[in-house]
DNA sequence: CTTATTGATGAGATATATTCATACATGATC
DNA sequence: GATCATGTATGAATATATCTCATCAATAAG
């Protein structure tokens, strides 16, 4: 009955106060202007304005409709804006999710870039799932995942983004910092400092030292800082990415040593739906990302 | 761009949960619903719904629509209501104009009826006009004015509404009280009491002293039980319209008595504006003034 | 594997909106 | 008070938008 056109006229009549006028604003004839308010009124059973000498008057109808018109259509004007936004990827909410510590890390490096370059955009980042990261990106709880692991699975398409190489810590004057690398069984007497999840999730464990068949003693910790702060004292030794690692390198007694003769080499990916391929937001995400390197 | 209809699309897809359940409750073809959406979509550049399984899932930019259409439809409907009140004339600002005493005590009948019967509309009473009613009612300060003189004036129509007679009223043991009626002369000695107003403006005088060449005492007075109370006390004596010297004769010492042979007609008219005709609300209040005789 | 349900799409039919031409009304100007 | 400039109303023709129909594709259930 009373479409945005209608409400666009009589805002247009009130605003240039004559009907040609106001079809010149509106880039329409004053006819069309008539015609449809002619129309609505006859539907309506009640008439919108007067005609006073040349020019019109709005009645009471007409004046209630004016305020419904000042009401409604700035919200239309600007959910239109906020649209063409989302259609340029710069606004709406980007909802990460990521599983593995060292994604973690990188993120909260990426996270700073993409928030000044995306102002309009908002970021939720979700790290507890009820069963997995996978399961929450095919549930729609997340829209995009930081990942690791490029598994395999219908209707999710994977982008690496960042390469990194897993390195183990030790204090600058344990036995073992002189080395260039180690292998796993160098390992067999230290105290290992993880973080507190299963060892199936740490790919220490899964590429390194379970191929290996050893199992060093192990020490859960929920800080890194306090980790390494540890390592730094000898009282432990750790594994991080290599990028993290360098970075206490600068400000602590300890040193990073390849894991293995060639490294144990990584990748994350941003892993998303298939059917969220053109979305512009996460196009940016991956773009940063594949930047960071 | 976005119209009321791509609004009632969104909504009744997150109302009903599939296009085709939707387009049953717009009463249309679910092929309608997805042509208009496609449409919208092409032009905003932004995919508002996403395919999943055989099922419809809502985007961002869906959710903000579906948000939006929450907030402006009920308010559309709503106008839409209120519109349908205004065209069957329930629902409005009467504005009324008097001029007169008499107008204004009658008016005070008639309102309480109006108002129990039009719940919805509100009336304001203007009895102070920078010139004169009609002026008012010229240049829309009220929408209907209530006078006993039907001027000829072009754009404005009256409709009679309510007819009575200019009455003498003197107290019970006055002399005159004895009379069936009386003529001009009979007042020449008395005391008229008046409403503050010139006295071309009492129909008292341009229609019965001033032809008869009569000019008795007056005495102006801001209050009309208390002008009652002094003709009770033979302080004086006034001129009432009959309805309400009626009331008085009930509750005091007081006395009606006809003014000339024939007595004072006078009748109270609505004049509207030409063009008000048609307007609901007036029209009952018209019908409402002629059945108060 | 088949079937029923749901959404997408192109073509044609229908409905709606716009323009054009013109009539009508009004207020200003000479 | 006749003329002109300006503004609105309206019928008919045209342009545009919307809807339906027929059909395909995808999917979930039997």
């Amino acid at each position: 009955m009373i479409e945005r056109a209608h409400l666009r006229i009589i805002h247009a009549l009130a605003e240039n106060g004559s009907l040609t006028a106001a079809a010149n604003a509106l880039f329409l004839t004053q006819s069309a202007l008539s015609h449809q308010i002619r129309y609505l009124e006859q539907k309506l059973e009640v008439s919108l304005w007067q005609r006073d000498g040349r020019k019109l008057r709005l009645t009471q109808a007409g004046e209630l409709m004016l305020q419904v018109a000042q009401q409604v259509l700035p919200v239309l004007e600007q959910t239109e804006q906020t649209l063409q936004a989302y259609a340029e990827g710069r606004a709406g909410i980007l909802r990460l999710g990521v599983e593995c510590h060292p994604c973690y890390e990188w993120l909260k490096k990426i996270l700073a870039v993409y928030l000044r370059e995306m102002p309009q955009m908002d970021v939720d980042i979700v790290h507890q799932f009820q069963f997995s990261g996978m399961e929450g990106l095919l549930n729609h709880h997340i829209d995009l995942l930081v990942t690791p692991d490029a598994v395999k699975q219908l209707g999710v398409i994977y982008q690496p983004m960042f390469d990194y190489e897993l390195v183990l810590l030790v204090a600058a004057d344990h036995p073992l910092s002189k080395k260039t690398y180690i292998d796993a069984v160098a390992l067999q007497h230290e105290l290992l400092l993880t973080f507190p999840v299963a060892h199936e999730r740490l790919d220490v464990f899964t590429q390194f030292l379970m191929p290996a068949g050893i199992h060093p003693r192990t020490k859960a910790m929920q800080s890194m800082d306090i980790m390494v702060q540890m390592v730094a004292l000898q009282r432990g030794v750790t594994v991080l990415p290599n990028w993290l690692a360098m970075e206490f390198c600068q400000s602590l007694p300890v040193k990073a040593i390849r894991l293995g003769q060639n490294g144990l080499a990584k990748t994350l990916f941003a892993a998303i739906r298939e059917t969220d391929q053109a979305v512009g937001y996460l196009q940016k995400f991956i773009f940063l990302g594949k930047q960071s390197n």
